[in-house]
DNA sequence: TGATAACCGAGACGGTACGTCCTGTCTTGAG
DNA sequence: CTCAAGACAGGACGTACCGTCTCGGTTATCA
């Protein structure tokens, strides 16, 4: 509630140096990596002040944030718009829910395939792998790479796990955020740390995996 | 194996030195966290010229790695002497195996919990958190990390796995390299991201959930 | 003459901001010093926008010289205010001519001894220092300094010299603008420079350096 | 004598660079003025980084102030080789003593005459002019002006003086510091201040109005 | 009696330079 | 040759002001 510097005015912000900081940043991170990125590069190549950034985002890692959240909300209302214009009206902004066709673990295949489409595309990989490896290195924006990146998405799996409970396709007893984590964390690792390749196939293993376990029935 | 510079003379290297710089350089972590410690200060805080720390390691991350493998090793050593004193002669360094005692739920469970404390150990926590972030934001150091820090110990896991299909306790027909992820990366993201507390019970539930899957019986 | 920019229109001008901004300049400009008094700085001590500041002055030093001028306009007022209360009525502004007793040496070494008072009452001190140095930094000031401020003094003592001239104290072939500067250059620099201090003693023994010369007679 | 900082090592100063920087230095405040002359300009100019400059000079005047010293050194000396090559052996730095040719005014009019060639020089005037003025806004770097660039000159002047008093030239009880200032302040007033252009004939005239008064005789 | 045009406070904006910090290279003198 | 020490060219940091601009909000004439 309480202001703490100077308060800068938001309802003046210009919205088009806001729209190049975002383009700028995303570009140079793509195109040099994060460490090579600057505050000064981002505010040359937006044609823009190095204070009218520092006025509005605190970090380098702040500025990046916005400006992937905004290329995700963007890529999102484009594919919204195509599923739209083929299946009927659905103006819903961000996705709300994880398919239900009945079949789990075909409905966690196919999120899961879209998931290494998304991983894989050069757009999304650089930025937001940048951002995963601040979010590590500082808790701060590690708290706000989980809250607003990481964690929506993972309580879309535990809402499907609910209902998968519900129909009796996962063992009542068991705790779905955990439970998410069987076939969640393995493409999160991989993809991470290049500890080994992620493909569909891979994906597709885990959800077989983690739904029927390790043990012989 | 072929050198690319002038090829500093290792065996004319000051072993005082080298180990000073590695006392600096995980001090500093420690204290200040890796982004606030600069090669400057590890030479300063080590009583070193610049120099010295270029021309035996390429960059920061480097000397932190091998600065935090000694530490490891140490801390092995003293490990293996007191079990030594124990039980009996094993002069041998690292460990090699996993422990199998036949119940390869209580073997993961033991180890996993092993794992925890050593993730919870501030001496450990800081290096490895500030290497494993630095490996995800630069290529050439992941490699690394995950050749010397990661992979060893994954391996460990792949061998307990195969004695486990050897023994019938394991679905033959499954990779164990993918396998181990599942109770693994769960607690390497919590760890590494923060999206949740990390403890005994969790790592337990973890292999229970992984050994009998998710779907009901 | 010719109004170059969208040309102010000064019936309009808020009396209150013009005065709030003398006042703001010369106390900062006292307080902090010329090169740490800014624009923004008087602007926000004054409660005043930028705006106002640029729309009236073209620079720093063209609001500190009207401020100056105001205050120095106002101490004459004030002083010229008590002359008349103790000898009758003389509503004039500005100081039109050096006293003429007669005694010559006397008029001059009096009008010194109040131009050291001036010169070292700190209300006008650190002002018209910063003034002479951003003159002599800046052709364009230095006009109006010399103008505005320097040049109507010394032409009271032309005045004051050529009556004298006419009584016979000063030789009739020699230049009054040049022979003034034997007396009043040396305290000029004294006082610019700070080569030397400045006192009544001084300035008496200046004025009789002066009129009867260095060689012996 | 004590150290107030990390005191860098003289002995492994750069030679090179110091030379760089103050032509540079030179350079810029002649073609763009002394406010418009930068650190940062100095040091691109110059092929310095920036710290280099900040690790030997305390300010943009401090640095200036070295590189006239500098240029005033060269150039004298050069003078001195001349006057050497026509005259025989003098291999004196520094011009010790203004001529004495048994005729006062004629000396002080040959050096005065010297002095306003050197205030007209444009390599001389556009440095040192803007070293005045800074000296007469920090009080710090006019210490340093008057202590190293305009006392030493004043002082020949008054050895000149006595030597005249001695020679019965001079009335024996006047002060020469005071004395010296009829003819050099004025000077120096006209040539600062641009109250009125400097030439031969009044650096003579000031000459014969200071030695003989502007009283009749 | 509104309209309309200015000045006004406020402050965001594109820029420039500041003085500091650190990088990775190079140089010096001691061992 | 290694080493401690640290000067060097370079470049990014985050801050402070510059001078311009735009935004509502008062005035203060004119229609």
């Amino acid at each position: 509630m309480a202001a703490t510097k100077p308060t800068p005015d938001a309802s003046r912000r210009s919205e088009k140096s806001r729209r190049a900081i975002y383009a700028a940043a995303l570009e140079l991170v793509t195109e040099a990596g994060y460490a090579r990125t600057t505050i000064e590069g981002i505010a040359a190549r937006a044609g823009v002040g190095k204070q009218t950034i520092y006025r509005w985002w605190s970090s380098k890692a702040d500025v990046l944030m916005e400006a992937y959240l905004d290329l995700a909300d963007q890529t999102a209302e484009q594919t919204a718009d195509q599923a739209a214009d083929q299946a009927g009206a659905d103006p819903a902004p961000g996705n709300y829910a994880l398919p239900d066709t009945g079949d789990l673990a075909a409905d966690l295949k196919l999120v899961l395939r879209a998931t290494v489409d998304e991983l894989l595309d050069p757009r999304f990989e650089v930025p937001s792998r940048a951002l995963a490896a601040e979010g590590i290195a500082d808790a701060a924006v590690g708290r706000e790479v989980v809250a607003k990146l990481l964690e929506p998405s993972l309580q879309l799996y535990v809402q499907r796990l609910r209902a998968a409970q519900r129909a009796g396709d996962v063992r009542p007893d068991l705790d779905p955020r955990i439970a998410l984590e069987l076939f969640v964390s393995p493409l999160a690792q991989r993809w991470l740390q290049h500890t080994a390749p992620i493909s569909y196939d891979y994906t597709d293993t885990l959800v077989d995996y983690a739904l029927y376990g390790l043990a012989p029935r």
